[in-house]
RNA sequence: GCGGGUGUAGCUCAGUGGUAGAGCGUCACGUUGCCAACGUGAAAGUCGAGGGUUCAAGUCCCUUCACCCGCUCCA
């Protein structure tokens, strides 16, 4: 574990310079942006040498201690061995999929602005107020003029999502009466079938009998200069409506057209679930039981910021934990307690680090509970970006990919249902529950990054990454003190041994050049937890200092005791 | 999408219309030998990009791209 003190001066959460933290990504080969030589493409990151090396020992602990060894092999609340298998879905998956998941129509709500408030809203949130009449003017009358009204502009608006709400709003707010040049408003009783809402109103001279119905798209996107503004009531301050397609489109088939439109991945989830009944079919698993992805996913996002915090191209670790609805709540705190230990075993141990359960509020329709893993971000700071989600999400995926696809998706479960006469039992049939951590790699490997920033003035080189040795992209580095009397042949000999014995977890360097403490320095840039020095006593008595990082303290060990050491601290 | 800021060597930055610069870093050689040591030398730049004004543009104007900050958005 590496020891971040919290008094040290930069610890301290949102006092790191994120400016300086980006310097370093690039000096030291951790993160570029990419297409960097063309300028440059917004929302896309690559990772240098040692980015690519640290994400790697991130997914590989996530995969080892989710996949392999879950929960580092600590019993469920069901009182058993935690199990898991993995898959690899593809990021670009069946139309249908995305249908199912809600995502296409969620994504495509085209929105509003208000250029002079700045205010921005979803296009069929806006309710206008049509005139369709003079009082007294029969009803059947009214409707016909007001359907022949479609594309006409209204009198003025108001944002809401239904044209009930919509009438509230006029009949109660009276500031938006006095700043719509309302005199008077009175809601007429809503018609038997409720579809459609009036209201008699005075506006000015005029005395009217008006619709309030939601602003028709082709009045907005022909006449958007003519509408006007819910919030000023001045006409031409709205923007046309504007899609935001946060999926990313793509054709399939070289010869492909608009008819073979398919979406890249916003999540690895739902490749998963469609997934979930031939991993039931073939793996011998019993519910309860996890299946894990690891992969790339896209999100247009409207804004990428912060880094690489929000990209459009990044990589999730989720996983996907069925089981029985009645035990559904039981495995949701569990997962949220230990993903919240697992990031803090990996480095992330102070106060930026939080547990946050979601309001009710803030919930999705069909989820039961909400968990964030957070980190105090340089930027965020002081609140909170999202590292995690923890969700329970009931049955609404497999119920939906069940709807859609017509394939049956529920299980059988062997263990339940009353005892039968011989001792087995009758078994029962449902869809299961599912518990979902899913986790951002990409914003892991940042918080890793600025949890690990560290500056030091006291030291010979203030600047260090005190990155968790698990984690750590460079593992050791072995320095001959001086480039000749035998010491480099004893380092490049050190050096191979640490090499078999640890190249498969990350980096080991070796440098000869430059002074001892430029190389130290050069390493604690790096993040490298410790060096090894080869001295003239080394080729007296066979022993060796070692550097640690955090502190800059060294102690002698025997060169052969070198790699048990390394294997204590860093693991093989 | 709006507003503000930034963009010159790998990094930090200077350069207010007249030859492209410094420090650090990197590399080579030498000296040194346990904490960014010293000397000598070298490499390294489409001054973010495109256009314009001008005898002359890193510098002034326009457009554009990228990043940062604040709004907005965030299934």
């Amino acid at each position: 574990m590496t020891d971040s003190n919290p008094s040290s001066p930069t610890s301290s959460s949102g006092d790191k310079p994120m400016d300086a933290i980006m310097a370093l990504c690039k000096r030291r080969g951790f993160i570029f942006q990419a297409s960097d030589i063309y300028g440059g493409i917004n929302g896309f990151w690559d990772y240098g040498p040692l980015g690519a090396q640290m994400k790697k020992n991130l997914r590989e602990a996530w995969w080892q201690d989710m996949i392999l060894n879950p929960c580092w092999g600590r019993k469920g609340p069901n009182g058993d061995r935690v199990r898991c298998v993995p898959v690899e879905t593809r990021i670009i998956q069946h139309p249908k999929v995305w249908e199912a998941s809600g995502h296409v129509g969620g994504f495509n709500d085209p929105m509003v602005d208000d250029k002079e408030t700045k205010q921005r809203f979803r296009a069929d949130h806006l309710q206008g107020l049509y005139q369709a009449g003079g009082f007294g003017e029969p009803l059947a009358e009214m409707l016909a003029r007001a359907a022949s009204a479609q594309g006409v502009v209204p009198l003025c608006t108001v944002v809401a999502s239904t044209s009930g709400e919509a009438v509230d709003q006029l009949v109660k707010t009276r500031k938006l009466q006095k700043d719509l040049g309302i005199r008077a408003i009175t809601a007429r009783a809503p018609l038997t079938d409720a579809a459609r809402m009036f209201v008699d109103v005075e506006i000015g001279n005029v005395k009217a009998c008006c619709e309030v119905l939601a602003v028709p798209m082709p009045t907005l996107k022909d006449r958007a200069g003519e509408v006007p503004s819910p919030f000023t009531g001045k006409k031409g301050a709205l923007t046309e409506p504007r899609q935001f397609n946060l999926m990313f489109k793509t054709i399939v088939g070289a010869t492909g057209t608009e008819d073979d439109a398919a979406y890249l991945r916003p999540e690895t989830a739902q490749g998963i679930f469609v997934q979930f009944k031939n991993v039931v079919d073939t793996t011998r698993v019993k519910i309860p039981f996890g299946i894990g992805n690891t992969g790339t996913s896209f999100r247009n996002e409207v804004t990428p910021r912060n880094f690489t915090f929000r990209s459009r191209e990044f990589e999730q670790a989720e996983l996907e934990f069925f089981c029985h609805p009645d035990e559904s709540q039981a495995w949701y705190a569990f997962w949220r307690d230990f993903r919240m230990e697992w990031w803090k075993s990996i480095g992330l141990a102070g106060d930026n680090l939080i547990l946050r359960e979601h309001d009710k509020d803030e919930l999705s329709h069909y989820s039961c509970g909400t968990s964030d893993v957070e980190y105090r971000f340089p930027f965020t700071s002081p609140g909170f970006g999202e590292l995690e989600g923890i969700a329970h999400r009931g049955d609404y995926d497999l119920t939906q990919h069940q709807k859609h696809s017509g394939v049956k998706l529920d299980y059988f479960d062997t263990t339940r249902g009353e005892t039968l006469p011989n001792g087995s039992r009758k078994g029962e049939r449902y869809l299961p529950h599912c518990i979902e951590p899913a986790a951002g790699l990409d914003r892991g490997v940042l918080a890793l990054i600025c949890e690990a920033y560290t500056v030091d003035p006291s030291r010979p080189s203030p600047e260090l990454m005190k990155f968790h040795p698990r984690i750590a992209p460079i593992k050791a580095a072995v320095f001959p003190l001086m480039d000749k009397e035998g010491m480099p042949d004893v380092a490049e000999k050190l050096y191979d041994d640490l090499f078999a014995a640890f190249g498969k977890t990350g980096f080991i360097e070796m440098d000869a050049k430059q002074s001892i403490g430029k190389r130290y320095a050069r390493m604690d840039e790096a993040g490298c937890p410790y060096c090894f020095t080869i001295d003239g006593d080394t080729l007296k008595d066979q022993t060796v200092t070692v550097r640690d990082r955090d502190t800059g303290k060294q102690e002698r060990i025997a060169l052969d005791r070198v790699n048990g050491f390394l294997t204590e601290k860093v693991g093989a």
